[in-house]
DNA sequence: ATAGGGTTAG
């Protein structure tokens, strides 16, 4: 429902005047203009780059904020720390706010819906956290990160005293951007004395998680003491395993193994009954080459009449663990009895991910046919296959040369709706180049720019060595050359491919404007090795001389440039002090043309007009001048205000006077 | 009634 036109008028400019820097700032440790949005596919970022634009966050400007006396007072105490409001304020009208906000929501209309609870919250009928939460965790679910953010301060700065869902959903949203480190600083306001609101469980999930997943292991570790530090929270079978998995990734199996047994004793020694930890635990026994020991726990764990609990997820990883590990028989026992307790709504027991890790399983041991029959099967389990489950499969069949395979699954992405993202096409690029099909590799990557994804420095440098390896040098050169234009900075390897290449064919002189580019270019290292083999080149044609030339022409060049830079620098600082000075003198003339325009205003309101005197003058007075005189009796009149309102009525018709004579 | 429960590629 949208807002009448007179609320949104009324409201706005209250959210321009918050301080500037409440405490609560504190709560909000990256604008949303600082953080960068997931990396998911180009058209959602495109999306988020328009809504940026639309929705700014809430501009805190001028030292001194104004408040409405009566009206709204974001914040009387910003030192304290609020507790938040409790569950029973979500009545009354509050709770009507409330389900239209929930409807929006419904219908998927967030940007109303967000804009409601921003409106609302200087209105008699301020939503309540439960209602903000609701928005945030909407927007957390579209990956709408920046305004999540824009939301969150906007209200925190209001002060909607958050709870830990709050701080959850803000985590988690720090967390989705690959941004752990911002995450856990915000993190630790909630550990500090002061703090009305305690961490969650999910808090530590959500935390262990991402710092598992950045490789942050030793702050994942200390996370996890910390969470048994303070004792409120149970030891948490979730966080283990997503530290173990950690370990896990950085071939660590040692660590994993020992973080389960600590667990196992915190627990009380006995079995744990979560079956979450289980794929991390036996693919730390098989990295520690004991198979028999991870097999043993798999018969233990799955086995008749255990009483550990599975669901898809926790299955999922045991059957990632087989399938990584040679035991594909294994998988796919497990995965039939999966698919057999399959029985939703009541149990579900497989999900995307199940299909996901059995296509990788078959693909690890080449049965490219089982793996694309069984990926065809998610329907039956009504699921959907997104964006990375093709590219998995994509990239496994362009791995192998079944190129044709691979493409008609690109085709079926097309067809199905999911939109294929910028590593879609730089597996197939690789895939075609993989076969030699190099014109349809380049189709690919051009095709990239009319479905409006933007290739990185790596898309590019994808098609560039691969047109280098078939030697059509001049074309990769082009797509080079294309780089500056799609804002895209080539980085090292954009030019050795292209060095390399000009040096194998004696194109000596290419091959220097590429050394040169990388010479200029600050950000790139000039590897010894590479050096070495242009060096040699030359030498070998007897050119020894032209690389101590290149060396002195790219000194020359930063030398100019950096002239160039001083020149228009001090062009700019000269035009600048010119337009200073003109203004200047514009000023002068204007005050001048005043006082010569106000005195003879002051003359004619004594009368002392002499007509041949005056009228001259006066017919030269510029219509500008006139304005001048208009405004500056304006500034007279003001003055003389105190003095009496007869002789500002005079000046008036004096200046009215002067002007009908102006023109 | 708001958070949250996991897995999967490179």
């Amino acid at each position: 429902m949208a807002l009448s036109k007179p609320l949104f008028s009324r409201l706005l400019p209250f959210s321009l005047r918050l301080p500037a820097r409440p405490q609560h700032r504190l709560l909000c440790l990256a604008t949303p203009t600082d953080l960068p949005d997931a990396p998911t596919d180009a058209s959602a970022e495109r999306r988020r780059r328009k809504r940026r634009l639309r929705v700014e966050p809430p501009s805190s400007r001028g030292p001194t904020p104004q408040r409405t006396p009566g009206g709204p007072r974001p914040s009387s105490n910003p030192n304290a720390l609020k507790l938040p409001e409790p569950a029973s304020v979500l009545s009354g009208k509050r709770l009507d706010l409330h389900r239209r906000i929930l409807t929006l929501v419904r219908e998927n209309d967030l940007d109303e819906a967000a804009l409601l609870t921003r409106h609302s919250i200087y209105s008699n009928c301020r939503p309540t956290v439960f209602t903000c939460n609701t928005v945030l965790a909407a927007l957390l679910r579209q990956a709408r990160y920046a305004d999540l953010l824009s939301l969150h301060r906007f209200v925190t700065q209001a002060s909607v005293a958050p709870t830990v869902a709050t701080h959850n959903l803000l985590l988690q949203a720090y967390c989705d951007c690959r941004r752990p480190e911002t995450a856990l600083e915000h993190f630790r306001l909630l550990l500090k004395d002061d703090s009305p609101v305690l961490p969650s469980p999910t808090t530590y999930r959500i935390l262990a998680r991402s710092l598992a997943e950045n490789g942050k292991l030793d702050l994942a570790l200390e996370l996890k003491d910390g969470m048994l530090e303070r004792g409120l929270i149970a030891p948490d079978p979730q966080v283990y395993a997503f530290v173990m998995g950690g370990f896990v990734n950085a071939g660590d199996g040692d660590t994993a193994v020992s973080l389960y047994e600590e667990l196992k004793e915190k627990l009380g020694g006995g079995l744990i009954l979560d079956g979450v930890v289980y794929g991390n635990l036996m693919k730390g026994y098989f990295l520690k080459g004991m198979d028999k020991e991870a097999m043993d726990c798999y018969t233990e764990v799955l086995g008749e009449g255990s009483k550990v609990r599975f669901e898809a997820v926790s299955y999922n990883m045991v059957l990632d663990a087989l399938g990584r590990n040679g035991r594909l028989d294994d998988a796919v026992e497990l995965f039939d009895r999966m698919c057999k307790e399959h029985d939703p709504p009541r149990r579900i027991a497989v999900n995307l991910g199940s299909f996901n890790v059995m296509v990788d399983a078959y693909c690890r041991v080449e049965r490219f046919q089982d793996a694309i029959e069984v990926f065809g099967k998610m329907g039956e389990k009504s699921c959907t296959p997104d964006a990375l489950s093709y590219n998995s499969l994509i990239d496994w069949l362009g791995k192998n040369e079944l190129v044709g395979e691979a493409e008609g699954l690109y085709k079926e992405m097309g067809e199905r709706g999911i939109n294929p993202d910028e590593y879609s096409y730089v597996l197939l690029i690789e895939s075609c180049f993989r076969v030699d099909n190099v014109d349809d590799a380049v189709g690919y990557f051009n095709k990239m720019f009319d479905v409006g994804l933007r290739p990185n420095a790596n898309s590019f440098n994808k098609v560039i060595s691969g047109l280098v390896k078939v030697d059509r040098i001049d074309e990769a050169q082009g797509f080079f050359d294309l780089m500056p234009e799609k804002e895209v900075k080539p980085n090292i390897a954009s030019y050795e491919s292209l060095l390399r290449a000009y040096i194998n064919v004696a194109r000596l002189d290419d091959a220097i404007k590429m050394a040169k580019g990388i010479l200029l270019d600050e950000s790139i290292v000039f590897t010894d090795e590479l050096k070495a083999l242009l060096y040699g080149a030359l030498q070998k044609e007897g050119r020894n001389g032209d690389m101590t030339k290149l060396y002195e022409d790219v000194e020359t060049e930063k030398a100019e440039a950096a002239a160039r830079a001083a020149e228009e620098k001090a062009r700019a600082e000269a035009l600048a002090k010119e337009e200073e000075e003109k203004k200047k003198a514009e000023a002068k003339a204007k005050e001048e043309s005043a006082a010569r325009a106000s005195r003879a205003a002051i003359d004619a309101v004594l009368g002392r007009k002499s007509g041949a005197e005056n009228g001259e003058s006066s017919q030269e007075m510029s219509v500008e001048e006139a304005q001048v005189v208009e405004s500056h009796s304006d500034a007279v009149g003001a003055a003389e205000q105190n003095e009496g309102d007869d002789q500002k009525k005079e000046s008036g018709d004096a200046t009215s006077q002067v002007i009908a004579s102006s023109s």
